[in-house]
DNA sequence: GTGAAAGCGCTAACAG
DNA sequence: CTGTTAGCGCTTTCAC
């Protein structure tokens, strides 16, 4: 084992000292030019890499962030949704330097086990939480300990934290507004996890276009789904006897539920129900027949929430950082628009 | 900002020295019993967190493993198998009390960027690489700094790399037999990328059971799919003119797709064109109709692979580890047997 | 501008 | 069994 490089040594190649060739490695100012290109070249050659741990130590950052998900959330492994936000957090991260760490939260028993490591000023310089229940905990115990964190997703009215979210009562508004415009009157809806505010703001958004558009909110037309494919096809089921000539969907995994339903009922869309989703996942391009929905940035949101968590760790929690992105209408087969 | 606990302090308020708090906080034997009580009863009360920088410098572990995936793989985002593999990975990371960073490799240039990250012992003590091009200079890199890691998937033949996999080979053909069992005479397949082992053996496995059972191989039914649900479904609109009777789709996402192009031509499955896909997704057992397909273990291998890794780290890098898991056959409704 | 020196909190010999 | 001691490699005052 070849022995290790360390500013010591490439202090000696270069015929500087070790906090020179620190300075160099961190672009510090106070090195005169020509000696920072000896430096440069020193290190250059030897492939020098400063060791994290021995940084980290020393300036008591750890350049690592976390990204928690609660795994209660089955809707992880059918629902495309986490790959595009990691996606998201991943390339911010490289972007800026640090390193990710991911945890997944299997069980209770495992989330318990886990708190210290992501609560610990030792282990990350900050985190971010992805799809929490509201309540949960873990937020409570983030403040306390002063850990930097953000939320994705709005966390409790009366929580200060810092958060970054999709407007999702004015997508959902959107949606269920241009139903209405097309001339349905029966709107169905089938809702998404009600813990989550992602759940909670797409109802609030159906429940104000009804209204505001002089529609009655029928609680027959009202199924949870929880963000399930399997739930949603269930649960277009139940709605089927009170013959609604249209659907929002919360999401659309559950919107591919709700279609195979459908199909399998032998009712068509969009001319006997329509139907919107929310998401735009790439797969609702080519879906059969193809999904109007709520496009969201997601991957988007992911770094931006990266861009925030920094920003809190370098300049302190307060005041809480919060960001609500806009979504988009995409029209498509679905809701019956391009049949007029 | 109060003062940080340090093994000193604990010590202090234990009445033993640093060393004995620390043999205590890990486990080390060399304690008498009523002293430790002693000292865990401090930690408990305090909360003491070891500084895991510290540590790392002290010990020259970073207790941090990488898990690298290419995003090449457009399929990142429309297919469950990783979210999968990374909940295996997450979940032994949990237990083994080492956290998980990921990297996503976006392009070239990121790539570049982030070599030192992955390469270094500085900052991780070990990789697990997925999905990666059998040929990809990273593993040549990973080998050369003697970073220890581990393929999921086989690397190429002249490797001596370690690594876990499925029998892909051994799939295929079960699943392709199966079919011929069926009577079906005109199979087609639609591959994976074949840059990538399983793309390759499924492949493989196919051929090898169309010979073994007199069919000869044409290579008018043979298109590649790349992994990709919409190549799949243009694949199939190829492979129509054909005439197949049966199709073996390399993944179940690419199935889907293949099951909506034989949708929208109103060719019926199984009756008119049988089809078997590979992975058994979730959605598999729900899809319209629901799909047979090759089950493979995706969350186990992920688990493994970090056993594995652990394994390696400790034990050293010789001789390589290899692991080849099986694979099993669900019969559903695509490929008509249940219909006999 | 640059160097010397003092830690950061921990582990791991080595003594006792 | 327990304590003492010497670093791990880096950042960061503080002198010069």
């Amino acid at each position: 084992m070849t022995e290790r490089l360390t500013l010591e040594i490439i202090g000696e190649l270069a015929g500087v000292s070790r906090a020179t060739v620190s300075r160099v490695v961190n672009d510090s100012p106070g090195v005169r030019d020509e000696v920072r290109e000896r430096v440069l070249a020193v290190i250059q050659e030897t492939g020098y890499q400063p060791h994290s741990a021995a940084r980290s130590l020393a300036s008591n950052r750890m350049d690592l962030i976390s990204l928690v998900i609660p795994t209660s959330t089955q809707s992880l492994f059918t629902d495309p949704y986490f790959p595009r936000l990691i996606q998201g957090v991943t390339q911010s991260c490289n972007e800026n330097n640090i390193t990710m760490s991911l945890f997944m939260l299997h069980s209770e028993d495992e989330e318990e086990r886990l708190y210290p490591r992501v609560l610990n000023r030792g282990y990350v310089d900050g985190v971010i939480l992805a799809s929490f229940d509201r309540a949960d905990p873990l937020v409570a115990r983030l403040e306390q300990n002063k850990m930097p964190f953000i939320m994705i997703g709005r966390p409790e009215e009366s929580s200060n934290a810092s958060y970054i979210d999709v407007n999702n009562e004015a997508g959902a508004y959107a949606a269920v507004t241009h139903l209405v415009r097309q001339g349905k009157t029966r709107i169905a809806t089938i809702t998404g996890r009600q813990d989550i505010s992602s759940g909670k703001d797409r109802l609030a958004g159906y429940k104000r276009a009804l209204i505001e558009r002089g529609l009655s909110v029928d609680e027959n037309l009202i199924v949870n789904g929880r963000f399930n494919e399997l739930e949603a096809y269930n649960a277009m089921l139940k709605l089927l006897p009170h013959q609604p000539d249209a659907v929002f969907v919360a999401s659309d995994g559950m919107a591919y539920g709700v279609l195979r339903a459908l199909r399998q009922a032998n009712i068509s869309v969009p001319d006997e129900i329509a139907v919107v989703g929310f998401d735009d996942l790439p797969s609702s391009a080519t879906s059969d027949p193809p999904l109007t929905t709520i496009r969201q940035p997601i991957r988007r949101m992911g770094a931006m929430a990266v861009d925030m968590l920094l920003d809190i760790i370098n300049e302190g929690i307060d005041p809480p950082r919060r960001v609500v992105l806009p979504t988009e209408l995409i029209v498509r087969q679905t809701c019956g628009t391009l049949n007029l």
